[in-house]
DNA sequence: ATTTTACTTGACCTTTACGTAAGGAATATG
DNA sequence: CATATTCCTTACGTAAAGGTCAAGTAAAAT
């Protein structure tokens, strides 16, 4: 199971032979390769975030390489605690689906600083709560002893 | 609205005027004073969280003290962090329908501990995560100025 | 006495991210 | 070619914590 991988891999330049012949693969392929299901990847595309792949004279879809980035795509930004609403506004207006990795915009730059914001929300959330509960446990040991 | 109040009053003793004739209230008062609906009431008793409170005779409920400070009890717990089914897990240890407050056993002591580190776990979890998008950003943001 | 609230139960609806099964077609393997 | 595996679509199921009717009483206010 691959590490989902947002960006491209910039190891090579466009042209390089490496990765122009990797084949398409199907799909119980690409999921066991990401360690996910097939139902996730029709998933995906049902809710409009994959687009539509090409199809082998039966139906059976094939994935190629642009494809198979973008799904790591969104395996990563669900990784990162994106919901996959949140990628569908996201795509509005941030094109996922045209997915030219080169016009990534500051767009999406924005999103990350806002979703930063909202970790560092929770997180404070968290600490909160978390005094709370010390301090009512503190509560709850000194009414034992008093009795 | 009043805050949810887990432990039972303790500035005065058992026997005090100033709460023995507390009316008991029915469900749609007794939501008001709480913040919540009484859909929310009804949905505790359903899971066996709250115990079957008296009726009128036509079958109306009303809550006493009792069954008042057990529902607070639960908005107590809840507001902590604590699930309606940890609650029901909870009660088979720690009787929370008995509802003597009196025998708080260390039990729930142990509960709030298990508790306070599912939040530190939380926490550490969304640090590194909050770590993971900045990191994502600069390496994005490496890209578009290498452009 | 009558209107107006408030309460009752029952049952279906909501969201998120898929799981799971049915029934059938296509591809891969022996 | 027969069989085994993978694939297809359609569509209902799941969990959590209630929300939202609907039809029918009861209690409170006038």
């Amino acid at each position: 199971m691959e590490t989902p991988q947002l960006l491209p891999d910039i190891c090579c330049k466009e042209n390089c032979m490496h990765k122009k012949n990797q084949k398409s693969v199907q799909i119980g392929e690409l999921a066991k390769r990401l360690g996910i299901t097939t139902r996730t990847i029709r998933y995906y595309e049902e809710i409009g975030l994959m687009g539509l792949p090409e199809r082998l004279g039966g139906g059976t879809r094939t994935f190629n390489k642009d494809d198979i980035l973008r799904l790591k795509f969104i395996l990563k930004l669900k990784e990162l605690g994106i919901s996959l609403k949140e990628m569908q506004e996201l795509a509005e207006h941030f094109d996922i689906h045209q997915q030219e990795f080169d016009t990534i915009t500051p767009k999406l730059i924005e999103i990350l600083d806002l979703h930063i914001s909202k970790v560092d929300e929770k997180i404070a959330n968290l600490s909160s709560l978390r005094n709370e509960i010390v301090e009512y446990r503190v509560r709850i040991m000194d009414i034992l002893n008093n009795k």
